[in-house]
DNA sequence: AATATACTTGTTTGCGCACACAAAGATACA
DNA sequence: TGTATCTTTGTGTGCGCAAACAAGTATATT
């Protein structure tokens, strides 16, 4: 084709012996059409290989784009505010094409909080919106909501299939699980005893948990590792400090040789027992670059990390919704990160990088 | 928030007192001022806090950038044909901004080769060059013409520190061997026979791959775990059947725990031996996701490959050098990718994941 | 004082698109 | 046959800026 000018939509209309009008009408499926002129536009979009311009295109539709994005209190947990960091970048990265991002918080533990919010968020009236839905029930209630205003929406972190998203962001949690054991395999050697580590929690993350646990548990399983004995131990309604204490009453009764603690969260808690009580011969295997997993990563308590990403999970969220605004560009349905296995010798290149 | 609108030049210029093309003056620092018209239109740019419209910006100059990249001939080598295609993606994303990539090749082994290419380059007249600097010397003798005809460049894979460039994209070499090593240790244990293995090569690669192997050395001193033995072995102007031929009757000779291979090519050829001698005991450590070593990866011959992301690196580097000249945007300095570890359960995800 | 010359400032067009507005064509109905 | 109504198509303006072009104002020169 012509690689000297790129095709307008004047060159179009022209092929197509339409006004530029008409050619507008087709590209944004507004206005009513003659099929006539219809089939004459298709086909000189086809052959001229027309790509809109976004530069004019976002200038020209001198538009304000608002989107809400939805997350846990970044205050409650080091987790969510990396994503909570990840939202601002995208931002400021977006701010330029008129795009304006309202961040909301609620507070994970509780349903009326996220039901609370996400009316604020109806409210704010956006044209989209960005959520991790951690409340199961209420989340599809609020997306229900979210189709009949038509408002599209991306969920991450947490997946629900029903939820019917623009597009799910995260990653393959059974095979995570998978990961983290091949880690304590390839550790431990033929045999050893394990413990699975975490606290329950009444909402989504609950299953969430019990996915990975799955990968972790086939993975032995799949791999006739029948030397090894895996242990899980769901602690109820704990706090942080409950849990600290019931993670050490367990590890004075039981003859353990590696743990995977599939939340954040309980993996420093368990690490700081392990500090503390100096058994560092255990391997452990957990989740995320938070301050705390990496202070005990460098203190050689944390064997391994399996990093999601929160950051880039939100990063990318309110990116692709910005490109569905602006650039009508449609987004994968299921993003999913690679599972990124984080040690003492690649920790640090992991954080310099930034997102991308 | 600010509910505004943003300050237009417009507004600058009638709060200054003048015409629009003297605020233009002053923003561009082109043509002649009055001292007195100048000191007015920086109160007003002061006031108003005046921020360009890029967007607008852009498209009002309706100005075509030409990028050149210069990477070794990807039919050569599977690592380069993943850089070509990071281009070409780049290229593609950013076609309907007016930027024009040309990709160059040169013959990795052949100096003249690259001095050939570079001098095409330089007639192609491009507004920035994105370059895989593998030959030391003739590299640097490039990016003095470069530099005196003021063409911005951005270097990746092969760091040349003195070649100054508006950034550079890759990893950081020292580490990756680090973490090789760990990847090693901990599948070993205690103790064992490592090797080390690759094909010298008459450019900055050797350089690259010595790098590594300095890494890889100082983890095992740096941690004391001095029952590891470890053997270079760096096979001269060798084809890919002679590599194989020699790493066969090495490995009869030598006894062999472990082995690590510095570079994505001899990772596989590598690999090949142990598969075809059915020593797949011995614990592989390589770069990249090539074919092949994704293949000799499944079948368990390869036990971990360090990403390299060639792909990315490219399209970074293209990306870098698109926000640099329409937008002004300074990249870092330096972009060190994370020391990606993939593994049988993890690589899937790396697959399945694009660029981002 | 008239004209040339440098210096400074202002006006206008177009980039490609979105969208409001206007016009033309088709159909129905009296 | 004329008018009302609906359907389809076309024209024009503005988004914010870059840059070509035009014009104005001092200063020097004859």
């Amino acid at each position: 084709m012509n690689d000297f000018r790129n095709v307008r939509i004047k060159d179009v209309a022209e092929l197509a012996g339409v006004s530029v009008a008409t050619v507008d009408r087709v590209l944004h499926k507004r206005g009513k059409i003659s099929e006539k002129a219809l089939a004459k536009v298709m086909e000189a979009l086809e052959k001229t290989g027309y790509k809109p311009n976004l530069i004019a295109s976002t200038l020209g539709s001198n538009r304000v784009f608002r989107i809400a994005a939805m997350i846990p209190d970044p205050a409650l947990d080091d987790y969510w505010n990396q994503s909570g960091s990840g939202i601002l970048k995208a931002t400021e990265e977006w701010a330029q094409y008129n795009v304006r991002v309202e961040t909301f918080y609620f507070n994970l533990y509780d349903k009326k909080s996220f039901q609370l919010v996400a009316q604020k968020v109806l409210d704010f009236k956006p044209d989209s919106v960005l959520l991790a839905p951690i409340q199961y029930q209420e989340s599809l209630q609020f997306f229900t909501q979210l189709k009949e205003q038509g408002i599209p929406y991306i969920t991450f972190n947490t997946n629900i299939t029903e939820a019917e998203p623009l597009s799910f962001i995260g990653q393959d949690l059974y095979q995570s699980g998978r990961v983290g054991a091949e880690m304590l395999a390839n550790k431990l050697g033929k045999s050893g005893n394990l413990l699975v580590l975490h606290i329950f929690e009444e909402n989504q993350n609950a299953l969430h948990v019990k996915e990975k646990e799955r990968g972790f548990r086939e993975y032995f399983a799949n791999n006739n590792l029948n030397d090894f004995s895996i242990k899980s131990f769901e602690f109820t309604n704990l706090n942080d400090a409950g849990f600290v204490r019931e993670v050490e009453v367990l590890l004075n009764k039981e003859k353990v040789d590696g743990i995977f603690v599939p939340t954040s969260k309980a993996t420093h808690l368990t690490a700081s027992v392990l500090d503390k009580t100096g058994r560092k011969e255990i391997g452990l295997v957990g989740y995320d670059l938070l301050k705390d997993n990496i202070y005990y990563m460098y203190e050689g308590v944390i064997n391994f990390l399996i990093h999601q990403n929160p950051r880039k999970q939100a990063f990318k969220g309110v990116s692709y919704l910005v490109n569905y605004l602006l650039f009508k560009k449609q987004p994968p349905v299921n993003d999913l990160f690679p599972l990124e296995i984080v040690t003492r010798e690649n920790i640090k290149s992991y954080l310099h990088s930034d997102l991308s």
